[in-house]
DNA sequence: TAAATTTATATCGTGCACGAAGTAATCGAA
DNA sequence: TTCGATTACTTCGTGCACGATATAAATTTA
């Protein structure tokens, strides 16, 4: 037996055994390409959406914008995307996929697809698990946390 | 709308997204104590595991050794766990949770419990995600990842 | 037994991911 | 207008997580 009972019963503990194998797949289908699975969420969002600002994109990928930042100028300097200063607010900086982008993001999609079909779930199972997921997300994002405290730690 | 409807789709972009609300989420229950949800994983599959290698440690926590050895490292200094040569066999390193290791383990166990709670998940539904992420898990870490491949990219 | 192999940890380099803090541009209220 | 917010992005520090590599002890093999 691998893995604690107790572990095995909560949902955070599956939720992030199985981030870190999709994890290790990624890391090992993209090897030699410099593409990560971030990158890929990237360019998804960028591609369905059209140019944005860097704040845009943080909430339709849902990272962060101090996170984004390095790997934006990382995909620019690949040349899969562009980052331009906004003209009418200096502040902003817009993105926008190239057409290279688009040809990695093609090559990418296409893998994650495979990797997906490869999993053979059935299609309602897959779409309850979908629900029930981002469900638990709201619901988590909404919570507000209890707090640990260590007062009288021997 | 936040997030790219094809994202939503994917099983990988789900897991991924509610992993990082859940880090988020622990990250501010136990800020200014040190503990950190790693850290409960390997409490948790240390306490209920007795005395053990790193490497059996590694398999329970589903964790890579390299990970652990900095982690197990500022644990024991922090007093929750020690580290030991073994006599028969000096490769290996025995690790053991503390008394205080416990405590800290109790009141970090009660926050993940509060958190649970307030999530207000059905027990039946959650044992169907729970089985669906456990099956989930087994199928990507036996599958062979295809390989993206760059060349002739413009 | 000596050399080659295997095993158990540790170290190193890279890549997210986050909160906090910094910087610069814009907005808004007095 | 002007000067204190606010906004948009970046930088910084810390903490996993992983593969690759290093190191040293034990085991196997020749």
């Amino acid at each position: 037996m691998p893995i604690t009972d107790d572990l095995k019963q909560l949902l955070c503990f599956n939720i992030y055994t199985l981030n870190r194998s999709f994890g290790r797949y990624y890391q090992a289908a993209f090897s030699e390409t410099g593409m990560t699975y971030p990158k890929f969420v990237i360019l998804m969002a960028l591609d369905s959406g059209g140019p944005m600002s860097v704040s845009k994109l943080s909430t339709r990928a849902g990272v962060e914008a101090n996170t984004l930042s390095p790997l934006l100028k990382k995909m620019a300097d690949f040349g899969a995307i562009t980052r331009q200063r906004a003209e009418e607010d200096e502040r902003r900086v817009d993105v926008a996929i190239t057409e290279m982008g688009q040809e990695v993001l093609r090559r990418a999609k296409d893998v994650i697809m495979k990797g997906f079909a490869e999993l053979q779930i059935a299609p309602g199972q897959m779409m309850d698990a979908l629900q029930f997921l981002e469900d638990a997300r709201a619901k988590v994002e909404d919570a507000d946390p209890p707090k640990l405290n260590f007062d009288g730690l021997t």
